[in-house]
DNA sequence: AGCTGTGGCAGGGAGG
DNA sequence: CCTCCCTGCCAC
């Protein structure tokens, strides 16, 4: 095993590492029939640029230089915690009482790198990682869920609601264990005590919950608090330590109030619901029904109950409800069963315990791994630089409307591949861990791969698809890294040299196919839709033979691969774009095409158009947009039709300070959350719709909650819904000249609508570069001439 | 304390 | 009308 990967101490399962008081460290190691805790040996440490820094203090501590040239030359360490803690103290008090206004937080010392998190330092200084050698299905895992009673309805579930109790606490493991501890039983008071004996006896390793740091464990908390119950499941009795943290997925945050206890893991299945969503793009919502749903495992006799019934439930059917908070475990076991087993095996490798490598982000990962690699060499270790990125990928459109018989073509792993053939690495990474690291995941994933394609049992299968998964989830990462701006070891300008570097590549491949008279539809970073000559399109053999030709463009190390082949595409826009499959299933993609903040009605417009637009059926674009159009003006819509749901992702406070500051304007959104009087955190999601009578009212003056709306008395603004009807239409106004634009979204039905005539426009792009192309050429994939803007 | 990147489109509001 | 700027959402 590679330690550079995996770390030292290979025999040893480590289950758990708990910090207990500030200066105390637990470690959790199983031995062959049970779990015993021993004491750690390590000492605590941080990074300064200069020894000098130091000078005066008392304390017991020791210094030690380190090689190498980077701007943390030395590592000091101390017998205990409280005294690292002392000797920061010292630091801030020293160099910084002059300064105003005064430091609060050691994180802004550009001279002093300390990552205080005892346990991740730990396992960064000793080398040890968890779970060593074991395979997923040996982990002992506990699900949890409560129902609270409210006694009337509720929106928001908010752990600090104090009037509200728990009725229910649903249990279930996956060594055949589950019950439901509840209200019919026990008083609140006993039934919190219930529940500590029984996770205490069971003992799992994990304790698993959908949203359980932002609602069960904080709730449960509370409730033990007013009843003086000590919430002690921790292996060595120990209680749950609570922290606020902010978890970034793409391009929204989400706050959490994260929880961990001694000698266990806490695994929140809605966090990493999101995070797996966050490469799919194909869920809906994070509920945890609709994601059993969507993965294929609820139940059939599954109990749904409506959250705002909950209390009456309890109150008559008392037993349903029960059911409802076991099925909920069961699918929690079931999903976290799905997405986390890749954290499992990366806790392996990474110095991270398996509950906060579930919640840290990728860059976070890698940082620790370089750094494990710079403490065990006693090496010098640099700070970050600040920087801008001025490249990204490669994005272009070269035709929009419909062509016939598409391939998609995608370079493997653009970035990693770039990396590792032409060596980019930080700068200051002077001992290459970042190369070393990045090839040996890259080929131990391609083996795991291979094993896992060679493999018969599904178990085996699985497991080797979660091992190939954690190293995917590593690689994907480094590139990222490069150009994160508190990363120590960024490298903004390698950063760009990647890039530059992909785009150079792309450019190659695009040339490369209009000279073998393909033509190329739309590119972004590492893919391209294009149509292949007309000798060979639509044959499958053919076209699968195409590819390499291509790929010989490409250096060594870059491979190209067959992505897709698709009977028609509809090009509309830079990523977006609807694509139409040999089994006659259609996708598709883009932010103006499928966004979720699309009105209902909207989003099932536009897929019918594209549907009928890529079936070439005229006609039934006309009689979409006829029906519709007197669906909305008879009221024969839903609220659930014309809401408009969107992400709150600012707080109140964040809201009203940012209006104030005139940096930005009202939005519908966020006045109608205002109005409803609710309290809101960011990342909650809201419905509204537009009433009024104009079509060009302000949303934010004309807008109301989703659930305000009453069908006897239906008071949306059936001109603005037409308006927005009209705008949807528009964006298939490139596919046709304008009379018949005109004759196929309108209303006026002087004279019945007949398509006969109607031809789809498919239109060659202006472009000035890659390649121009030849006016004695024929243009083969040209349908129509068009009216090129 | 904890938070990978760039590129592109839509929609709304403010102000010319 | 139009342009600018901001936010939200999405592709990769």
């Amino acid at each position: 095993m590679d330690p550079v990967l995996f770390g030292a101490n290979t025999q040893e399962r480590i289950v758990a590492v708990h910090q207990q008081q500030e200066s105390a460290m637990r470690v959790y190691s199983r031995t062959a029939d049970s779990v015993i805790w021993e004491d750690a040996d390590f000492y605590p440490f941080f990074f300064l640029t200069d020894a000098s820094l130091l000078a005066g203090y008392r304390g017991k501590h020791w210094v030690k230089e380190l090689s190498g040239s980077n701007a943390f030359r030395y590592l000091c360490a101390f017998p205990r915690w409280n005294e690292m803690w002392e000797a920061i103290r010292f630091l801030i008090d020293r160099h910084n009482q002059t300064a105003a206004p005064k430091i609060e937080s050691y994180a802004e010392l550009p001279w002093l790198h300390v990552r205080t998190d005892p346990v991740g330092q730990f396992l960064l200084q000793s080398g040890r990682t968890l779970f060593k050698g074991m395979a997923f299905e040996e982990l002992h895992r506990m699900q949890l869920d409560i129902e609270t009673y409210t006694g009337h309805g509720h929106r928001f579930s908010n752990a600090n609601r104090v009037e509200d109790r728990i009725i229910v606490v649903a249990l279930s493991d996956n060594r055949g264990f589950s019950r439901a501890i509840h209200g019919r039983e026990f008083a609140e008071k006993e039934l919190l005590e219930e529940v500590v004996r029984t996770i205490r006896e069971r003992d799992p390793d994990v304790i698993e919950g959908h949203n359980i740091f932002n609602f069960d464990l904080p709730y449960i908390l509370k409730r033990c608090e007013l009843h003086g119950v000590d919430f002690a499941v921790g292996r060595d009795g120990s209680t749950f330590r609570s922290f606020e943290t902010r978890t970034a997925f793409a391009d929204r945050a989400v706050d959490v109030t994260s929880a961990e206890v001694g000698g266990r893991h806490v695994i929140d299945t809605w966090l990493l619901l999101q995070a797996y969503d966050v490469s799919k793009r194909t869920l809906e919502s994070y509920g945890l029904k609709y994601a059993a749903q969507h993965f294929g495992f609820a139940r059939q006799d599954r109990i749904y109950v409506a959250g705002e019934k909950i209390s009456w439930y309890w109150d008559n059917e008392p037993d349903l409800l029960i059911r409802y908070a076991m099925d909920d475990v069961y699918e929690t076991g079931k999903l976290s069963e799905l997405l986390s087993p890749p954290y499992f095996y990366l806790s392996q490798m990474v110095p991270m315990n398996f509950g906060a490598l579930a919640r840290a982000g990728s860059a976070a990962k890698i940082e620790t791994l370089l750094l494990r690699e710079y403490v065990r060499q006693k090496q010098s270790v640099p700070s970050p630089s600040r920087g801008l990125q001025t490249t990204g990928g490669y994005t272009d459109i070269f035709i929009t409307g419909i062509v016939e018989h598409v391939v998609d073509v995608d370079v493997e792993s653009l970035y990693p591949s770039i990396m590792i053939t032409d060596g980019i690495a930080p700068r200051t990474e002077s001992i290459g861990v970042f190369t070393h690291l990045l090839t040996r995941l890259t080929a131990m994933r391609l083996d795991a791969k291979r094993a896992m394609k060679a493999e018969a049992d599904p178990a085996n299968r699985a497991k080797l698809d979660a091992l190939q998964s954690s190293f995917k989830i590593l690689i994907n990462s480094f590139y990222g890294y490069l150009g994160y701006n508190r990363a120590l070891f960024n490298d903004i300008e390698q950063a760009d040299r990647v890039t530059m570097t992909g785009q150079a590549h792309l450019r190659r491949l695009i040339e490369a196919i209009g000279s073998r008279r393909g033509a190329v539809i739309q590119v972004d970073t590492d893919g391209i839709f294009f149509s292949p000559p007309d000798t060979i399109r639509g044959v499958e053999e053919k076209e699968e033979a195409f590819v390499p030709l291509i790929a010989r463009e490409l250096p060594e190390g870059i491979r190209l691969a067959l992505n897709g082949r698709y009977k028609a595409m509809l090009s509309y826009k830079k990523k977006n774009y609807a694509l139409l499959g040999y089994d006659n299933k259609i996708s598709m993609k883009g932010s103006s095409l499928t966004s979720r903040s699309l009105e209902k009605f909207g989003r099932h417009f536009v897929a019918q158009c594209i549907d009928a637009l890529l079936n070439r059926n005229i006609a039934a674009l006309h009689s979409l947009f006829v029906s519709l159009w007197t669906d909305i003006a008879e009221h024969r819509l839903t609220v659930a039709d014309f809401a408009r749901t969107e992400t709150l992702r600012e707080g109140s406070l964040a809201y009203a300070e940012s209006l104030e500051r005139g940096e930005r304007n009202k939005t519908a959104s966020y006045e109608v959350a205002l109005a409803s009087g609710l309290s809101w955190k960011p990342g909650d999601r809201v419905s509204y719709y537009i009433t009024g009578s104009d079509a060009s009212v302000k949303g934010f003056e004309n807008c109301k909650l989703a659930e305000e709306w009453d069908p006897t008395l239906p008071d949306e603004n059936v001109a603005f819904y037409q308006k927005r009807l009209q705008e949807l239409a528009k964006k298939f106004e490139v596919f046709f000249q304008p009379q018949d634009f005109r004759a196929i979204f309108s209303m006026d039905d002087l004279f019945p609508f007949s398509p006969d005539g109607i031809e789809i426009l498919t239109v060659r792009l202006e472009r000035t570069a890659p390649a121009e192309p030849d006016p004695d050429e024929p243009r083969i994939w040209l349908e129509e001439p068009g009216d090129d803007e």
